[in-house]
DNA sequence: AGCACGCCGACT
DNA sequence: GTCGGCGTGCTC
């Protein structure tokens, strides 16, 4: 009897099974999922078992293999549900079984259970995961398309179909995932409910755990290490069987998952962007998949891929193409404004009326403009000087309040000077405005309203992100400015009017879902308006008034981007029409990168295999961090293909020592 | 020849 | 991660 073992260790370096030998007295009770101990070198480590055989390879028969010293588990710890999500990281994102074990279970779990066993000590984990009673919140009737919805997620498990449920903002969909998820609780099993990261306000906990009582768990980073094993723990054990939570909640420790919701499945919060770069929808489909659980995908602004696979016939469409009630969506106009010169301000005149309005109503407002600080740069209009970081190749952005020059990808930070440091003059001008710039023209335009500011500066600190919405929810504030964090999962009655500023700023960044994102992000925006009594208002500035894209959004009109966006990724050959695996090569030194880029793109190239190869490139933002970034896409029909090559290039060229770090972006959701 | 140091690969 | 082998280069 032998062990192939996967070796826990506190680095990403040993990625094989070791072979083991299972002495005698552990022979009846090591099983699959086990963590022993072993020696490796000189020293003692932990491990995971992962196959058990009675017969060796002709290699392993050359070693003189080891005894595996202990079993710290009498039950698997990483039960059968942790292994197959250690398999599918494995296999989707050809993450090592370091990476997947860290991903697969929460970094405060790991840690106990090593530190347990540093101590010689098998602690039982302690109880007490619980969270504060919220208010019971009543069912709200069902309409009876919303019933029908119900209805046919409850049952897709059946024919294996995930459902796709299009709801426009405020048709409520929530309801229905509610609604669902009781039907599988009542049948005894359990559910996972996934929320982009910007919406999982107190208002959404409120909501599921009002209604389904305390066996609902939350998962979020803002939680203590102590909560978050102790929910992990209560999920483990059954105690608790509803998951609540972003990304990561995908791998909650379920047995018998009976649902998995994906709520604003089109968000790309879902994606998580360092290594292993997995997609929670995607873990979600093959999880289902594997459990016989339903899965059902909701958004008022589907990603082109999941409407594309539900127009295949891959998903089950449903439509939510009403608000219940007959309640209209928000009127949307477009100012255009080139028209005007705007004397320098952020704010047009409609929209300085239409605020008005709203202040004399005792209605509330919520700003949208997608760019924080004061100006995105500084200028010296006499030479032209703009101010970058030394570290990355980007412009600095002025924050005003806190008087700094500020780099948005690495936390370099300088003073601005009195003159140009390059030509002397006294004279600079501001780049494009933000939230900043915003706040202070409000603050003059309306002095007596209480304004406020909720972006990533003014959420630092913990618990301010509760109470800036606290303060609006109430009625306390009048006007909520901010960045994308104001456009999403906020439900606020007395809004009714939604302004964008630079709407169509982001048509024109290097990349191919640009306009489908721009699409989602201000649809998104325009759902605040009008969810209670009094009709909505959405007024979009833009410079490119005529943008098809806007056009569409006025005409809340997802279709017609949908066709024209899926005319262009046909032509292009871009997802869904493809599939994507992104190699990108960092390192300190420009050469060593790109050479060593061209070296595996030539390899890549040679062994072509169902994938096309483009590049190498560098990355539209070239040095990040001090290091310089290159990379090689690759194209194919079937991702596998390209998965296996690039995973034989890592296991060849990947070295922690070595100049130049490769990290693999299985479907990609940003190129730069 | 003898030894310090750093790089690199293996670890069952 | 961590150990040890090995090559380089400096000193006696």
């Amino acid at each position: 009897m032998y062990a192939r073992i996967a070796v826990y260790l506190a680095a990403r370096a040993l990625n094989c099974l070791l072979t083991y030998r299972i002495p005698e007295h552990l022979r009846n009770q090591i099983k699959l999922g086990c963590v022993v101990e072993i020696p490796l070198r000189s020293s003692a480590q932990l491990g995971v078992v992962v196959e058990l055989v009675d017969e060796l390879t002709e290699e392993e028969e050359k070693f003189q293999l080891r005894d595996v010293v202990s079993l710290l588990d009498s039950e698997p710890f990483w039960g059968e549900e942790l292994m197959s999500l250690v398999q599918i990281m494995r296999t989707l994102y050809a993450s090592t079984w370091f990476e997947s074990f860290q991903t697969v279970v929460p970094g405060p779990v790991l840690h106990r259970l090593k530190a347990m066993w540093l101590k010689k000590r098998v602690l039982p984990e302690r109880k007490g995961a619980g969270i504060k009673k919220t208010n019971f919140y009543p069912e709200i009737p069902l309409t009876s398309v919303q019933e029908r919805a119900v209805e046919t997620i409850c049952h897709c498990a059946e024919n294996g179909k995930p459902v796709l449920l299009y709801g426009v903002t405020g048709s409520g969909k929530t309801e229905v995932y509610l609604r669902v998820l009781q039907h599988f609780l009542q049948k005894g099993k359990s559910g996972i409910v996934l929320v982009p990261e910007l919406s999982l306000t107190p208002q959404a906990i409120e909501r599921y755990c009002g209604r389904l009582g305390d066996c609902v768990g939350v998962l979020h980073s803002a939680l203590s290490v102590t909560d978050r094993r102790n929910f992990w723990w209560a999920m483990r054990r059954q105690e608790l069987s509803v998951a609540l939570g972003t990304r990561s909640a995908i791998f909650a420790p379920f047995q018998n998952i009976g649902v998995i919701c994906i709520d604003e499945e089109h968000e790309s919060s879902y994606k998580q962007e360092n290594q292993p770069r997995y997609h929670a929808r995607q873990v979600a489909f093959m999880r289902a998949k594997e459990q016989g659980a339903a899965l059902v995908l909701g958004s008022a602004t589907p990603s082109l891929e999941s409407f594309y696979l539900a127009n295949k016939g891959a998903y089950t469409l449903i439509e939510l193409p009403q608000r219940p009630g007959g309640k209209a969506l928000p009127r949307v106009r477009i100012v255009d404004m080139r028209l005007r010169h705007n004397a320098g301000k952020v704010v047009s005149r409609e929209l300085a009326q239409a605020l008005k309005m709203r202040l004399e109503n005792g209605e509330q407002s919520v700003l949208l403009l997608n760019r924080r600080g004061f100006a995105n740069f500084i200028q010296c209009p006499e030479c032209g000087f703009v101010y970058t970081c030394p570290n990355c190749t980007i412009s600095l952005t002025w924050h005003k309040i806190s008087q700094s020059m500020r780099c948005h990808y690495c936390d370099f930070k300088q003073n601005l000077a009195e003159i140009c440091p390059q030509c002397q003059s006294k004279k600079f001008k501001y780049g494009t405005p933000g939230t900043e710039r915003l706040s202070q023209e409000l603050g003059e335009l309306f002095p007596q309203a209480k304004i406020s500011r909720l972006d990533r500066d003014t959420v630092g600190k913990i618990g301010s992100h509760a109470r800036i919405l606290q303060e609006f929810a109430s009625g306390e504030t009048q006007i909520l400015l901010g960045t994308k964090m104001v456009a999403k999962g906020l439900d606020f009655p007395n809004v009714t009017l939604v302004g964008v500023l630079q709407a169509d700023a982001e048509l024109n960044i290097p990349d191919f879902r640009a306009n489908e994102r721009t699409f989602q992000l201000l649809s998104q925006a325009a759902g605040r308006a009008g969810r209670g009594a009094v009709a909505g208002e959405v007024i979009l500035q833009a410079y490119d008034a005529d943008n098809k894209i806007l056009q569409a959004v006025v005409n809340h009109d997802y279709r017609s981007m949908y066709e024209s966006e899926l005319a262009i990724r046909k032509e292009m050959l871009y997802p869904p029409f493809s599939r994507l695996v992104r190699l990108i090569l960092t390192g300190k030194d420009d050469d060593t990168v790109q050479e060593k880029a061209f070296n595996i793109g030539q390899i890549l190239r040679e062994n072509e295999d169902g994938f096309t190869v483009l590049g190498p490139a560098p990355c539209p933002i070239e040095k990040i961090k001090g290091k310089y970034r290159w990379h090689i896409l690759l194209k194919s029909s079937v991702l596998k293909n390209s998965i296996n090559a690039c995973s034989v290039i890592l296991d060849r060229f990947q070295d922690s020592k070595g100049n130049v770090q490769i990290v693999l972006d299985i479907e990609p959701q940003s190129l730069v």
